[in-house]
DNA sequence: TACCTGACGCCTG
DNA sequence: CCAGGCGCCAGGT
């Protein structure tokens, strides 16, 4: 069993804060953090386990590739605002709404 | 140390 | 809206 490694841990602390119903995308994690690396917050989530993975999405609003229909079932659950496209068959999250960001600590 | 990969992002056409 | 291309950062081999 390989132990996260300290980024991963802090990309988990920041995850584990979002609040329900709301998102932040893998740049505004890593921004979080301090950091630009959207892909190293994509890797830990990859590796992470018992995470509201779903409240990590893509900017553009996209939850993670082949992950769509799973993390549909989490946004009706949670009431997260969605934009969906005209004829229904596409969904994005509603940044402009469920967006959120931590606040700065003391 | 160098190269490759990835649950990404932004700019162009 | 869709494709393609380049940039960025962390980890693994």
């Amino acid at each position: 069993m390989d132990e996260p490694s300290a980024f991963d841990r802090d990309v988990y602390a920041v995850v584990a804060e979002i609040p329900f119903g709301r998102v932040m995308s893998y740049s505004d994690v890593a921004a979080a953090l301090g950091s630009r690396s959207a892909r190293g917050v994509g890797r830990a989530m990859a590796r992470s386990e018992g995470l509201a993975w779903w409240r990590v999405i893509r900017a553009s609003g996209l939850p993670p590739e082949g992950h769509e229909v799973e993390a549909l079932e989490h946004y009706k659950a949670e009431g997260t605002p969605l934009r969906w496209s005209r004829d229904g068959t596409t969904y994005r999250v509603d940044l402009a709404e469920a967006a959120w960001f931590p606040p700065p600590g003391p």
